[in-house]
DNA sequence: CTGAAAGCGCTTACAG
DNA sequence: CTGAAAGCGCTTACAG
């Protein structure tokens, strides 16, 4: 993968130079002292006199004075932004974690460059390359599936660092923050086990993704550790939205005993698989317990209320922001692996015992 | 409101200098030529010859030189980047906007800075101030309650174009893009009319917020025009969350006759409504009619799915983004307002027939 | 086609 | 306490 080397603003001519900008040349002149004295003025340096501070405060507000930080960070080579790149703006999970990042980032000043890729690892080429000329202090990735790391290294280059979130890249220098998705997963297969379900599934996501891998692991685990040898027909695949998920409910139906609960890969699939059981006549959380994963805010609200794994995504962001700047603080430290814990979060969606294992015959339909 | 004066970074020091970073000098030096002849390559003019452009590309990628576009804008007087200012990333329909602002500014190759107010004046003040500094061509603000214009351009200055979003600041001097709420709310009223229901309440708001009384006055209107009388206490205020709109749904019974259907604020106060119904044994979309706004992507999945008026936060993000730019290239012409049309989407929420207005006697609790 | 020079708006030793 | 000077990384006339 080349970098990109045209700077030529192919696509849109920069912005044009508006009305005269107001600089620090103009508030010395003014106030009849040196631009050296403003920037001290300007830093809060106990140098500067008492009278001439306010006569130099006085004047910055007059000339509605702002400052350019670009060109102070430049000279003094410093940074003040930090870039985020995630998926998706519109789903919640990364909305509650960009949410975060800014909170952490507002709180000591800096700024925060966000980008999506869509799940494109070509637009996320084309976000980072982008994102990196502005000179954030360091970047945010959540990756797009089929990331590699010589790529997203090619394009950042060696002088900004990186965090990546949520999704491993193999081969990475940088830190990782991700979800302890394996863990979450044993979780809730073992509160589903603990209401007396045998037959439980893996409902939805690819098992080309990692976090769908760790999670059925965990899965796995949990009904090993129970005694039971999971059947293959229990794991059902899904795009992980809760419309294909909603269509995908019947995979669930197609031989018997079906399985009386189900693990769902995260909430939006979850709260599909739920309206695809309410299209079946089968109540969730009645005739059929359903677990989600990530906590979004509408587990909390749906009907039955979804009970899931928190993983607390605004959490995440605040934590990635705060491991990020520790990053740049400290360059030349080793590479973190931090892996969050994560809670279940027991709602009615699975709240209730399941029919003793041999007599219950669910055929549903 | 007094400009931020202070520059010291008393909340963080900036980022310390990382490895030292490859400038066009480096190229410049290692591939034989002047500093000048690299800047020609980068920006893909043709007055370079095609060995020596081979000659400085194959030098970029080698040493991994990143652009640094920052330099490059202070030296050009331009911009390349845009700042968006919203109260909260975690609702959708802030989500939804900020993603079509993105998408607009990643066309013409701008990067976006987004920070969020959380409806607080004060850290709207603050954000801006912040944001403003790293010099975007333009600023495109969704207010917070209670913004003034005057502190609005205290803070951002002269020079940068500001595009005020979804709520109006009395007295700027800027663009303006809205939503056209009385005519929503006016065509979700007719909607409800024409189904044969004749008391018909206003859910949810604040009488404080502009587009709440925009939208009530368009309900107002439509049951005029139908000859109806509205009653006060069909006027619910609530604030407009779901858990808050499940909890006042109680006042719309206080009396009989009660009302037989709702126009909600919006999508959230309506999806909360339905909640508030169903937990007083009243089906939604059966006993009663509701409606919502916005369209968030929730009102097609909820159950009964929900009929709300449209508004595209999407859309009307990268209408944004394309209004702003516009400015920014033009910045002496006069002020738009553009209010962005609206569109009834008909679901089961709202898709009975209501029973006779006289014989109709709702005794429920 | 290429190079020397000036300058964008700021900061920071260094003198005084 | 204040000012003159250099320089961050780039671009852009201007010569040649």
């Amino acid at each position: 993968m080349r970098p990109n080397l045209d700077r030529s603003n192919a696509v849109t001519p920069p912005s044009p130079p508006q009305r005269r900008r107001v600089t620090v040349a103009d508030i010395a002149s003014a106030a009849g002292v040196s631009r050296a004295t403003v920037s001290l003025v300007l830093g809060g340096s106990p140098l500067v006199g008492a009278a001439t501070r306010a006569r130099v405060e006085a004047e910055i507000r007059r000339q509605g004075y702002v400052y350019n930080r670009g060109a102070a960070n430049l000279r003094r080579k410093a940074s003040t932004s930090v870039a985020l790149v995630i998926n998706d703006l519109s789903n919640p999970f990364f909305a509650e974690f960009a949410a975060g990042v800014d909170e952490a980032l507002a709180d000591v000043g800096h700024v925060m460059l966000l980008a999506s890729t869509g799940e494109s690892v070509e637009r996320q080429r084309a976000v980072l390359a982008s994102l990196v000329e502005h000179g954030p202090a360091g970047v945010i990735l959540s990756p797009a599936e089929g990331s590699r790391a010589q790529d997203v290294r090619a394009v950042v280059g060696l002088h900004t660092p990186v965090l990546v979130f949520n999704r491993e890249v193999e081969g990475g220098d940088w830190d990782f923050l991700g979800t302890d998705n394996a863990e979450g997963a044993r979780q809730a297969t073992a509160h589903l086990l603990a209401q007396g379900h045998r037959r439980i599934a893996f409902f939805g996501g690819h098992a080309g993704s990692s976090s769908c891998r760790q999670r059925r692991s965990g899965y796995l685990q949990a009904l090993r550790e129970a005694g039971i040898e999971p059947e293959p027909r229990w794991l059902v695949e899904c795009t992980a939205t809760r419309l294909q998920a909603a269509a995908s409910t019947g995979a669930l139906f197609v031989r018997d005993p079906a399985p009386t609960a189900a693990v769902a890969y995260n909430d939006a699939v979850a709260l599909g698989l739920m309206l695809g059981l309410a299209a079946r006549g089968i109540l969730p959380g009645h005739d059929f317990a359903v677990t989600g994963f990530d906590d979004i805010p509408e587990a909390a609200a749906s009907v039955p209320t979804l009970s899931t794994v928190a993983t607390e995504p605004r959490a995440r962001g605040r934590q990635a922001a705060t491991l990020l700047l520790e990053r740049v603080r400290a360059p030349e430290t080793p590479p973190r692996t931090l892996i969050a814990p994560v809670q279940l979060v027991a709602r009615a969606s699975s709240a209730f015992t399941a029919p003793d294992a041999t007599t219950n015959r669910t055929t549903l339909r």
